[in-house]
DNA sequence: AACTATTTATAAGA
DNA sequence: TTCTTATAAATAGTT
């Protein structure tokens, strides 16, 4: 009696060449990657935000706690003052760390900073470091000036209408929401996806991604809440653990 | 005879106890996690960035073709005009479907947002929303306003002096460092662990990891380049597809 | 979207 | 940490 299916073949690590097998492992290992960040979230109490930019232009996020928290704090845009707990925390543990390195030699510091500064200075040619090559250059005390004016006017007016680059309402819990893909539900993170993210952050509200959860005991089930954007969504189910 | 090995048991998905355990899980899985995150960019020619905070307060980073970029990109602080080549079509094709979305009934967008911003109001309350609680509320026009001179501020001074999130040199490569941590080289990502993120972006360098990439035939090789930050670095040798 | 034979990831143990 | 081993989990190709 013949083999009915060969089963998973192993597979050459390069582009694949059918665009409708692509798109499919696209759809599956995108999936996949969610799934495992997750875990790794639940099992080891971390945080992880992703960005996944389809090949068809397609953005789909996952976050827990939150995509925006994360890239926020990463890059120094949220303050202290506005961190729930578990971010407080970690936002201290690195002032600490900062403060330590700083006790342990300021001047030595400040010495890698300009090193590193010129480093990127010569490496302008690349064109991955277009961001370096700049007609200006502002030394360290004008561009905190800068920053202190840039601060400013971001806490006044970020604060008050911008929006998060991904729509999230509830950590610790994800919603995977597409048109054609089916939303999923898994413990330790949130999932989106929007191609509408574009706006200038300022002006944009990423529309079409309101999501309401519900978390009968034991398990966890989020269905999208705003009928203007509702699809057809087979639902994927819980996944216990 | 008795087994040596019990082998691979199934874990429960709930936060390890055993911290030790948790400490090589978490290392495990961050790179596996990358792992898959490379092979969807090189299989599928998507883009994918992704940070890690372990619990221990450390930041892991992976990025095709860089975190920064994805990262700038999908929160819309960088110009089209500064875009390379994949970059700028991806953006392009964005702005197409805001055309076309625009096109399909710009009032019914204006009515959607509205309706969005009052949902956002009544969520208030949840404490993750705490961005949106905000004592000024400014109308759309007037944010425009706030927008283009932000906008020219931001472009003024991020072009000028903005490091990137996260220190990459070579797209398409990986390297991953940190001081307990062996370093890897896979193909479609780079990788960073950085504890200095936390300045303000404006003024931060992160410090510590400026990377050369070399690659012989065949694979791909990655080494730490800035003396001053060396660690012991056993290789984890590159890996074959 | 479901199905399986395989490949791949990884929990423990050494 | 690094290596091994047996098992759990992910997934390529099919239907």
């Amino acid at each position: 009696m013949v083999r009915k299916n060969l089963g998973r073949r192993k597979v050459e690590m390069v582009k694949m060449k059918n665009a409708a097998n692509l798109q499919v492992t696209f759809s599956k290992r995108r999936s996949g990657l969610f799934k495992k960040a997750s875990e790794l979230c639940t099992l080891c109490d971390a945080q992880v935000a992703i960005i996944v930019f389809s090949p068809s232009g397609k953005v789909f996020s996952f976050g827990h706690p939150d995509v925006n928290l994360l890239v926020d704090y990463s890059s120094g845009r949220v303050s202290n003052t506005n961190l729930d707990d578990p971010n407080r925390k970690l936002y201290i543990q690195n002032l600490n760390d900062r403060l330590t390195e700083a006790r342990d030699g300021k001047e030595n510091e400040q010495r890698k900073r300009a090193m590193l500064l010129e480093n990127e200075r010569e490496s302008s040619n690349n064109p991955d470091n277009w961001w370096r090559n700049s007609p200006a250059e502002l030394n360290l005390s004008q561009l905190a000036h800068m920053k202190d004016a840039l601060e400013g006017l971001i806490k006044e007016v970020g604060e008050t209408a911008a929006p998060p680059l991904f729509h999230q309402t509830t950590p610790t819990f994800y919603v995977e929401t597409s048109i054609n893909a089916a939303p999923a539900t898994v413990n330790g993170g949130n999932v989106f996806t929007n191609q509408g993210l574009f706006d200038h952050p300022i002006l944009a509200f990423p529309f079409g991604f309101d999501v309401m959860n519900r978390i009968p005991a034991g398990y966890n089930h989020s269905q999208i809440q705003n009928q203007e954007f509702k699809q057809a969504h087979p639902h994927h189910g819980p996944r216990y653990y």
